[in-house]
DNA sequence: ATAAATAAGTTAACCGTTAAACCTAATAAG
DNA sequence: CTTATTAGGTTTAACGGTTAACTTATTTAT
């Protein structure tokens, strides 16, 4: 059984009290002398403090709850590499702070906010939840210190770290017309529902509006943002009655679906039809052709949210920030020029 | 302030025992009354009980700890998504299981294992650990349920998912030379120091043995699993004095990079060399050509180490396996016959 | 020489639950 | 009719730390 504050206390012939001053550094309460002798036998005895007791007794916990999206709840595969990409950039950033994260992926965050809570943990970060259910979350989730990554809600007040969404769309569609392209098919999720693709499309379409191109149903292929669903709609878009000379896909697993699904409809990418994903994954680089992509500059992202997080912490007060990291566009081979 | 049992309690008009024999099932102990009573209140009052203080009085907390290999300490994406894709499934495995995850990555495992024990995690999954640092490791978590993946530890009596490494390189072997392949270059972490590599290594020479091939220093390129190393390894072996039709690659990831590192130097995947990677990633179906490759069955691996974890943590007991998950070759575009 | 301040502790309450031991009235058994 | 048993609780001591308040001996200031 592992050593007790108890038991290093009666073994240096002091008080727990003591102890727990030199395992803190509360060194101006002890002298030089005992400092030295319960140092020595914590080491000699491996001790370390239960952080569940220390975690009751301080309220606080050194731990950072992370909530991510389950896209799709039942398939092996159902996290997206963006989310565990993040994930990763998180880890580290609080790794230097030396806090630890706790991890649930699950289909509606407001059931797993309270549980973060009953662990007393010191902040959240609350990955691509949807407007509508910040209200309840913000209800729920009291005093806690909290980031969101990727919630389009800039009217209300939290703390959320995003893209401009708007640009991106547009960006991308300034792009492909900078290469010539004006019939160009829309794949992602729906996009009348109230989040970051609406956003998007109505930058892709504006951009194309300004160019007097019409975009109608016809442009819009309506897909969940992974691999096999973009196949096919990669299928869907080759035999469409449109012929497309680009895609724009809202996200880069999705666009890799489409780029295979274009292939395996006998259409090579790019000399017969140009691809631009969105999010800019390390896989854009693996992938043949390598993608081009608007990007999001993840790792900027993680850092911001993880800036943010712990100003919060560490000032012990709530901020509320909606901060936009900038988009770019990533030139890699699958766009190629078009002349009319 | 969230309520806690006390006040629950005194709403009730009834003992904390009482509400807290209602709201963890022991409904022996109380009356039907009673319970509908307290229930309504708990409900009306949205109580969770402390994680922490429950997890202190049980000496037990639902929680699960993993800790992760940190491949390159200093970059950005360090983290593998072989490794983020087995947590993934870790996280929905425990989910299922009313447990939640607590993840660490990290250089040396020696050091957070006795945090988490001080977390009181119920279980440990500890990834890509090696052989040499496991005996340091069961001294410090001593009766913690522990479950490792990737740990060539055969002779050590702790419970290990792995896969047959020995036949994971004697299977790619035998693939490529069935393929008419003669000249094979091995790309990868050092062969020499013990671990899954050095039986990779070792099947693979061993199959080329028997048809008489001899392995020398030439054929192997030692290299880091990530990208960027892949692309170094790649152009190294394009440029080598031996002609290699074909190389293997001890991870996809490498096997994109070295893919690369090939097209670079001005060499077409697969018509002028043959690549076949490790692992079985889902990426391998994004890249163009395709990736044959040695298939680990992350899914089955991850659902077999959270079985063997679940079983000690219920039983009580720990249990040694050493389970080999079996691998395959999974056959894509990466690899194309050769004639002599 | 005396009061005030400081150094180096100790004591004990508290953090929020759990669970073993104890209690009491009502029912069942003999 | 007396004794066991049971149903339905309550009390209280853990769980393993932290920390505010208190103590005591020694310096420092006046």
């Amino acid at each position: 059984m592992a050593m007790k504050i108890k038991d290093i206390a009666k073994v240096a012939g002091v008080s727990t009290a003591t102890v727990s001053n030199v395992i803190n550094g509360n060194h101006n309460k002890v002298s030089e002398e005992t400092i030295k002798r319960v140092m020595q036998i914590v080491e000699e005895n491996d001790y370390n403090p239960s952080a569940t007791a220390r975690s009751l007794a301080r309220k606080e916990s050194k731990i950072i709850g992370v909530v991510m999206p389950n896209l799709a709840p039942d398939e092996p595969f159902s996290i997206s590499p963006y989310y565990t990409q993040i994930l990763a950039m998180l880890e580290k950033y609080v790794r230097t702070k030396g806090y630890y994260l706790m991890v649930r992926s699950v289909g509606k965050c407001a059931e797993i906010v309270p549980v973060f809570s009953t662990w007393n943990v010191d902040g959240m970060i609350i990955l691509g939840a949807f407007r509508d259910e910040v209200p309840e979350l913000e209800d729920k989730l009291k005093k806690v210190p909290t980031v969101y990554i990727d919630t389009y809600a800039s009217d209300l007040n939290i703390a959320n770290i995003g893209i401009d969404d708007y640009k991106g769309g547009y960006l991308a569609a300034r792009y492909l017309m900078g290469k010539g392209h004006r019939e160009i098919a829309f794949v992602g999720p729906n996009v009348d529902s109230p989040g970051v693709i609406k956003q998007r499309f109505k930058g892709f379409s504006d951009a194309l509006a300004e160019k007097n191109i019409q975009i109608t149903a016809d442009n819009i292929f309506e897909s969940l943002t992974m691999f096999e669903q973009g196949v096919e709609a990669g299928r869907k878009v080759a035999f469409s009655k449109k012929k497309f000379t680009a895609v724009v896909s809202m996200s880069d697993i999705l666009a890799f679906g489409v780029m295979e699904g274009l292939k395996l409809s006998g259409l090579k990418v790019p000399d017969d039809i140009s691809v631009i994903g969105f999010d800019n994954l390390p896989e854009c680089r693996y992938s043949n052709p390598q993608l081009t992509t608007v990007s999001q500059n993840l790792e900027k992202k993680a850092h911001d949210a993880g800036d943010a997080l712990f100003r919060m912490i560490e000032s012990k007060e709530m901020i509320s920030v909606n901060e936009i990291v900038d988009v770019e566009i990533v030139e890699r081979q699958s766009v190629r020029e078009v002349y009319n």
